[in-house]
RNA sequence: GGGCCUGUAGUCCAACGGUUAAGACGCUACCUUGACAUGGUAGAGAUCGGAGUUCGACUCUCCGCAGGCCCACCA
């Protein structure tokens, strides 16, 4: 019986079983797996499930195709995730050293504990090609990608409104950002105009006042033509500011008058720079006030509450309204984020989108349309993109800046890896402008400068002589959720950096949601880990449950019905496997021998079985689990077990005259199923493969299919079976078969006896096409019905009846 | 507001423009037959609506309706 200790045994051998490893000396054709380094967070969730899968499964199947497969793994051991980790674990006054080690303690762990649960789940990754993005080696190259794209002139720093995370003390990208709705206080505040009028005006924000430099109207908006160009004050403050005029202001929202601060939103960032409004710097990094004179060093928050509380004093807050709207926040901590005005690093990307476009273009995505996808994010990008991070543990940027003239210094090659803040420039004086005075770049580079050369990284740059063999990977295999950040900057820096497209095909999966059909959510309480499944279910249970789950690219809602329906077709795959396996235990006879013994039964399921191969085999070579699982577990459960092993147990059961085609047939259809369920379900498949065949499923090759249809001919591995007297396709000879099996089995339900139960008569009409081929199996219809008479007439189509 | 995707039985999920629209869960009835009751047999049950293209539309086009995702906006 299936069990875990099946799926165990055969995870230990395959760690170490060469067959599951590249050959870097082999000649055989390449395939090039690039899988997601997932965040070592420690612990497999759903997603990592599915692609896991796809990986496994296609590694598998183009290994049996012939193929030499590298199928590596990474680890993301540097961002976000782990650093939380360890300030849950240590608090946030650790030393820069310290924290650094922490965090690659608990990487390390992490990884452990994710690797194990894949190897669990089967996959056969090869470890001496793993990566980490934490290793000496992978930083040395990030850096060396980094100077590159550097000389290429593509890295540059300057002052640029950033989005800012004041939790991470970091300026972040807006593809790390998420939208959350929140109610919030609509605040009508007055501020006065010259002749003692009054302005109201509505913020969310009155605690950005003092950052206030103008005061912004819609040109059409009839209240307020004439204040135009006029001066007016902010409260508290006492500070003369105009009034100005811009269509992007919305007449309908607030009193319609808009403040503007520096830089409280995205629509300040415009109008101040439209209209070259003066900058006040009103946050720290941290997040709290600064330049107010009245309320430094509070936080955003602490600041509003008292600014509120002055104003209602002072009787100038006129309504106060609850509004819901929706902020930005970091998707890591889920801080809102504030825009501010910091000097960066950026890589130049803005100019190369149409490069990236057309680079994506040149990929095979499946399912197509996800492209769009990728076109819409590059179009919308308004920014290049800020690559530096203001965390301890990232990849350091690889750069001094010359402290006189701005200048950036690369680091030398040959110094690499580098860390700017305790190793030395490469030079002591600035090449531009001579002077001594060099500080290093104290920021990070954003994870996905790591992640997005991984390409690279598996086919061996820039050292290997075997980059070209291995470069482009042959498909990369992501979740929808990513496409904006790390299949956009693969394609991005991957292609700039060697040339041409980081992959051949980008296969990517939707997300497993909740089984109420949300997003997995550990606060909703809708998550459904690996962990437990793993408990309840044989691997190759979840392993076909992920493949029988739709077509990729759609989401998936968790279901336990389906999880069921997979594990109980291993229990069938099983149980009919050790039934045929009693027949063709010593069998050895080849088709040669016993060509002429196939009857119409025989026939026509291995006709069908030619159909399904073909089929299934297309179907895995164009990386399309899902009908290669749905057509051939439905093939295997309805049409052979169902039928045709019934259709024939007369026959192996008594030495029939025709029992060895039988037998043979049984065993090619199970030894060639096998073969093609290996690589989604690798463990029982090969319990079963070695206990019946004696020697490994994965030492096989795959069945061949028949492409020549023209004739009326079967054939096994090249030996055809002719039947002359075959003029229909035998495809309708089968179905009429099965239909009048299937009438005998009705006919037997409404009377409401066993299907075993012997009866007087089978009485078949049928037209003269199906007549002489129905005679051909009369004593087959009459032993699968248990009938001794079976009656054949013609007749108008087909037509059965039966006498008790 | 822009873009993309999806609408098939109570539910999930298939179907090169061409038989009687497949399979699963659930439901009903029957069958403890020498692989399997985690099984078998049978039954009821579906193409979102409207136009159009076509000899023929689940499939292609347009419109509408309903969901979902991405993006923009949100003072």
């Amino acid at each position: 019986m299936y069990n875990i200790e099946i799926d165990n045994k055969w995870n230990q051998r395959w760690i170490n079983d060469k067959r599951f490893k590249f050959d870097p000396e082999s000649d055989k054709p390449v395939f090039v797996i690039d899988t997601p380094p997932p965040f070592t967070t420690g612990e497999l969730h759903m997603g990592h499930v599915y692609w896991v899968t796809y990986a496994d499964s296609l590694a598998r199947y183009m290994r049996l195709k012939g193929y030499n497969v590298l199928y590596p793994q990474g680890w993301d051991a540097k961002g976000f995730p782990t650093e939380i980790a360890v300030e849950k674990k240590y608090g946030r006054s650790l030393s820069r050293d310290e924290f650094y080690k922490r965090c690659e303690e608990i990487s390390s762990q992490n990884i452990k504990l994710m690797k194990d649960q894949m190897r669990q789940l089967g996959a056969t990754f090869d470890e001496s090609y793993e990566y980490n993005t934490l290793s000496k080696d992978y930083i040395r190259k990030v850096q060396l990608s980094l100077i590159y794209m550097f000389n290429k002139g593509l890295i540059y720093k300057a002052m640029h409104p950033v989005d800012w995370c004041p939790h991470c003390v970091s300026s972040i990208a807006k593809a790390e950002e998420e939208d959350l709705e929140e109610e919030t206080d609509l605040n009508y505040i007055s501020f006065s105009l010259e002749d003692n009028k009054e302005l109201i005006i509505a913020t969310t924000r009155p605690e950005l006042m003092h950052a206030c430099v103008a005061i912004a109207v819609n040109p059409e908006d009839s209240r307020y033509k004439d204040y135009i160009g006029k001066d007016v004050i902010i409260p508290l403050y006492n500070r003369k500011v105009k009034i100005i005029a811009d269509e992007i202001v919305d007449k309908e929202f607030g009193t319609g008058a808009e403040m503007i601060c520096t830089y409280g939103d995205k629509n300040d960032l415009i109008i101040v720079k439209k209209h070259n409004l003066n900058f006040i710097d009103a946050l720290t990094e941290d997040g709290r006030i600064k330049n107010s004179g009245l309320y430094d060093n509070l936080t955003a928050q602490d600041a509003r509450k008292k600014i509120i509380e002055e104003l209602k004093a002072k009787g100038l807050l006129k309504k106060v309204e609850k509004i819901k709207h929706s902020v930005r926040i970091h998707d890591r901590c889920k801080t809102k984020i504030e825009l501010l005005n910091r000097e960066q690093m950026f890589i130049k990307i803005k100019e190369f989108i149409p490069k990236i476009k057309e680079v994506a273009a040149s990929i095979r995505w499946i399912p197509e349309h996800l492209i769009h996808r990728l076109n819409n994010w590059a179009d919308s990008l308004e920014w290049d993109w800020n690559i530096s991070r203001n965390r301890i543990f990232g990849t350091p940027l690889p750069f001094w800046i010359c402290n006189n003239c701005k200048n950036i210094i690369p680091a030398a090659e040959e110094q690499l890896p580098v860390n700017p803040i305790v190793d030395k420039p490469p030079v002591e004086r600035c090449p531009i402008c001579n002077s001594n005075d060099i500080i290093p770049e104290t920021s990070t580079a954003d994870v996905w400068i790591d992640s997005s050369i991984t390409p690279l990284i598996i086919s061996g740059w820039p050292d290997s002589k075997l980059f070209d063999r291995l470069y482009p990977a042959s498909i990369r295999i992501q979740g929808t959720d990513i496409i904006r950040t790390w299949a956009f900057y693969t394609i991005f820096r991957s292609s700039f950096i060697s040339g041409d497209k980081p992959f051949e095909s980008l296969l990517i999966h939707g997300m497993i949601l909740g089984p109420d059909g949300r997003q997995m959510h550990k606060s909703w309480g809708n998550g459904v880990y690996p962990s437990e499944l793993l408990q309840k279910y044989p691997v190759d249970a979840i392993r076909l449950w992920v493949a029988l789950s739709g077509s990729i690219g759609s989401d998936k809602i968790f279901s336990y019905k389906d999880m069921e329906y997979a594990k109980r077709f291993l229990n069938k795959l099983e149980n009919s496997i050790n039934f045929i396996s009693r027949f063709i235990k010593g069998f050895d006879k080849d088709e040669n021998s016993i060509k002429d013994e196939f009857n119409l039964f025989d026939i026509a399921i291995l006709s069908k079985f030619n159909d399904i191969v073909e089929i299934v085999e297309r179907a895995y070579d164009s990386y399309d689990i899902n009908t290669a699982m749905t057509q051939l577990v439905n093939f295997y459960w309805h049409d052979f077990c169902d039928y045709y092993i019934e259709n024939i147990k007369h026959r192996v059961y008594n030495d029939s005259r025709d029992k060895d085609a039988a037998v043979f047939t049984l065993r090619y259809i199970a030894n060639n199923s096998l073969i093609l369920f290996a690589p989604v379900i690798p463990h029982i498949v090969e319990e079963l493969y070695t206990t019946v065949f004696e020697r490994s499923v994965f030492d096989q090759s795959l069945p061949k299919f028949v492409e020549n249809r023209e004739e009326l001919t079967y054939a096994i591995n090249g030996i055809v079976f002719r039947s002359a007297e075959i003029e229909v396709p035998i495809e309708s000879i089968g179905d009429a078969l099965n239909s009048i099996i299937s009438a005998v089995r009705q006919a037997k339900t409404k009377n409401k006896i066993s299907l075993n139960e012997p009866i007087k008569s089978v009485n078949i009409k049928a037209n003269e096409e199906l007549i002489r081929y129905i005679e051909l199996v009369k004593d087959d219809i009459a032993k699968i019905c248990k009938s001794n008479n079976v009656n054949i007439e013609k007749g108008e189509g087909l037509n059965v009846s039966i006498e008790l």
